[in-house]
DNA sequence: CGCCTATTTGATAGCCGTCAACCGGAGTGG
DNA sequence: CCACTCCGGTTGACGGCTATCAAATAGGCG
């Protein structure tokens, strides 16, 4: 067996949507890349800018996102390692939206015109970028409607949901909790909440014995009731079979 | 030349992005596919469910939709003649979102199956649905932004803008304004507001002199002013050039 | 003409934003 | 080792945008 690749991860993401042969595995691990460090809000992709390379996040996290004139942020969706951070646009003349390190990142940079071509020559592959595609143009959707029509506390709970049951199916977290790496602004800026309204909310959850809170690491002692406050119903995640993060037994 | 196929407005949508060559062209319009007539609130398409057919619109409009557990809704986005309805979940194993008529509407049932194949035999079509589904996810993270970190009155104002350009860029208007088939209450739906507020709101742009209307007829007596309002910019429309509606001159 | 739905308008309530102050932990430098 | 600083979290008071409730008006269609 050779060296582990980089993008191993964004393989065990793909896969668990689009089975692939032993020889698109390969040639997707072997795409040629060079791995780049981040840090803390660095800037991945710029809106308006046509990225040479797709980058593909390897460990820490990342977060899309757009403003309005006024200065307001909207962070689109939350990015966790083995996602790809520009499938959605390769076909694109440029970044409709900004993408940020949301913690100091290491990210592989791919280049568009292998990737392109990949996808050209093996259908399976682009098969399974355009499930992956479709699986977060379904995510998004899910976020308008938590923020066009979730009040805060559903909202909030929404989201911390999200992220958890999509940490654990890429098997990144322990089954009593995760650690996520969002300030109460930005989980502000990705409910449509102010700050301020964040913290009295997530303290509300956190009275009410739906979640526990030590720094930023988060559980949940009672994950089928929260998943009903919260109105998180996984299915818009496409994920076939997924078990609750934090039950005991 | 023959008769004009029922598809002639999806190519000319798939144009605006991505240039064809005839043969591709005409593998489109030739596609197998029955024309089937909707009513105002049909369902096209249900969550859950698995469309055996992919709804091409014809003529009418149509609006994705989802409901939260306490009932409410959250329109997705306007589709509009030309538009595929479900491209976007031409991989899929099932729909994760709710597909309505917002009019009568006049629908292209497409195969699946040949719509797939034709995908993985002509690359050049596979890459026109790519960005087809890509100008899709990015006007509904613009959506999200939209509904997020907007206030009512630039919200409702910059669904107006987005829905002229959109109409404009597929020839569907006149110069001088369009009828918008939705009511007050779907224009909360889709902007995450009440129909009350939406009213209010309406009234307040036609004071302002940034809109009139007449029955559903909308028309924009100062665009430059109005797109200023609505924050609009469609930059992540992702067309080429676009030209002002209701300019005079 | 009458019914039904959509629009309009006013009064009131409430969720969430804004403003401001304080707290607390982590990193820094003396 | 301790003050200092800074950023994020926390809390309270207050205000405003939008929702809710209710009723009247208008418009479309039999």
């Amino acid at each position: 067996m050779r060296n582990v690749s980089a993008l191993h991860l964004l393989v065990r993401k793909l896969e668990k949507h689009v089975a692939l042969e032993e020889k698109d595995r390969r040639l997707i691990l072997d795409l040629p890349h060079v791995i780049q460090p981040f840090r803390t809000f660095d800037y991945i992709i710029r809106e308006g800018e046509t990225p040479g390379a797709c980058p593909v996040l390897i460990s820490g996290f990342a977060f899309r996102q757009k403003l309005v004139e006024s200065g307001g942020r909207q962070i689109i969706s939350i990015q966790i390692p083995g996602d790809a951070l520009d499938l959605q646009q390769l076909f694109l003349d440029y970044a409709d939206h900004n993408v940020q390190a949301l913690t100091d990142a290491s990210i592989a940079m791919v280049p568009r015109l292998a990737l392109r071509e990949l996808a050209m020559q093996r259908p399976r592959i682009a098969h399974a970028f355009a499930v992956n595609n479709q699986v977060d143009a379904s995510i998004t959707r899910e976020w308008l409607l938590n923020v066009g029509r979730r009040d805060a506390r559903t909202r909030i709970a929404h989201l911390l949901c999200e992220v958890a049951v999509r940490l654990e199916r890429q098997e990144l977290v322990g089954d009593y909790g995760y650690e996520l790496p969002m300030s109460q602004e930005q989980i502000g800026d990705a409910t449509g909440l102010t700050s301020v309204h964040v913290n009295r909310m997530l303290r509300e959850l956190e009275n009410d014995g739906l979640i526990t809170r030590n720094s930023r690491t988060i559980r949940f002692p009672n994950w089928p009731v929260l998943k009903q406050v919260a109105d998180f119903n996984p299915l818009y995640l496409h994920v076939g079979q997924q078990s609750a993060v934090s039950i005991p037994a």
